[in-house]
DNA sequence: CGTAACTTTGATTAGTATCAAAAATGGTGG
DNA sequence: CCACCATTTTTGATACTAATCAAAGTTACG
């Protein structure tokens, strides 16, 4: 088990770490960078998923994870993942299902930021935010304290910071949501669900589960 | 086995279907819809890939795949899948394998869509077709012929038909490639790579040779 | 309390979408 | 084998979303 402090990293692209780490507690997050250094977050990571069974199964790192908030992991070595999913078959398709959806929920942004306009983008990631969230028992309802700063959200959503700024500004005026702070409340979650063209259906929160 | 012609749907959004279907010749294509119509394509499937082993692991289909060239398709029960997966670790370890490569292509087309401008993009796109159409013994060299129309290529990066032929005609007029219909030939290699910002690392084709 | 990080607002510009139509291509039936 | 029609590609003109640049407020923290 390792405690690591929020913005440290996990693992940088161009390693071959050879050990994998599982969430236990706290949010990170799988960002990419291009050469000119503009940074997409692919993905975050709730309690509960392993972060990189590419590290084990892969060779070497495509991608950076850094923590989002204070983080506990636990760290398992390549070796002993690549024998329990050899030799025990539950864990092996416990394991294939996770990259699954993993690979679901990628799919799904990559349609988010490239065919959904700034508004119904923002609208949807606060959605599977809230859904993810719940699921991971970090939140309770429709009201969750976002755990990204502007700045790291625009980074999610392919846009720029001022603009998800006034993006968030608009759905506030339209009534979707209410904020303080860090803090978001969806008042009125089918409206939001509607408007932002959300269907859970690609986070397989029922597969997850098994 | 089955022959499936150009066009015809392999799997549709919503379906539980019983089987997964491994490419033996031919192109496949994924691709998800907002509710407005509007088409992404998310991945393309060579041969020697399981197109799906979402619908062997997970509950219902979040996505579409098409056969985008005539196709030949060996289909697989969803239970032998599951009991190859269980009964042989070098079996489960490939397919472990194969979705997390898969989810690495997502994230690079996710970073290449959010990040970077249309040039570059289709550039990066290019380069990583000859990659990997030579990779699967489709083509020999820089010198291809993109099986894709415009259309399609132009739901793949994310851009609208017209955007993409004329980012085409510049990257001809700029002296990286050579068209000819659907033949595209790479003129300078590491110039195009360069430009577009392409690093094959995320294709992982050593770990996918194993 | 002071400073750094983050959020909000404003003005301008760049990149890409949209709309429209012409030109080229490929396949098909006569 | 040719004429025709549907599909695909190319070109042009205009509109609009989101980026960029700049700076003022605000909050959190040591």
């Amino acid at each position: 088990m390792r405690r690591v402090a929020a913005g440290a990293h996990l693992v940088r692209e161009g390693e071959r770490p050879d050990e994998s780490r599982l969430v236990v507690a706290g949010l990170a997050y799988r960002h990419k960078l291009t050469r000119q250094g503009a940074r997409q977050i692919v993905s975050i990571h709730i309690p509960g998923e392993v972060i990189d069974l590419h590290n084990s199964f892969l060779d070497v790192a495509d991608h950076n994870v850094q923590a989002l908030t204070d983080v506990e992991v636990a760290l398992i070595p390549r070796a002993a993942l690549r024998e329990l999913n050899a030799s025990h078959p539950e864990i092996a398709r416990a394991f294939l299902t996770e990259a699954l959806i993993d690979a679901s929920i990628v799919m799904e942004w990559l349609l988010n930021v490239a065919r959904r306009d700034s508004l119904t983008r923002l609208g949807h990631f606060i959605c599977e935010l809230a859904l993810r969230l719940q699921a991971a028992g970090q939140c309770d309802a429709a009201s969750y304290s976002v755990p990204f700063t502007q700045d790291q959200m625009a980074d999610a959503l392919g846009m720029t910071q001022v603009h998800l700024n006034r993006m968030l500004m608009s759905l506030g005026r339209r009534g979707f949501i209410e904020r303080d702070r860090r803090s978001v409340r969806i008042l009125d979650w089918d409206a939001l669900a509607a408007f932002s063209d959300f269907d859970p259906r690609y986070l397989h929160l029922r597969d997850a589960e098994r």
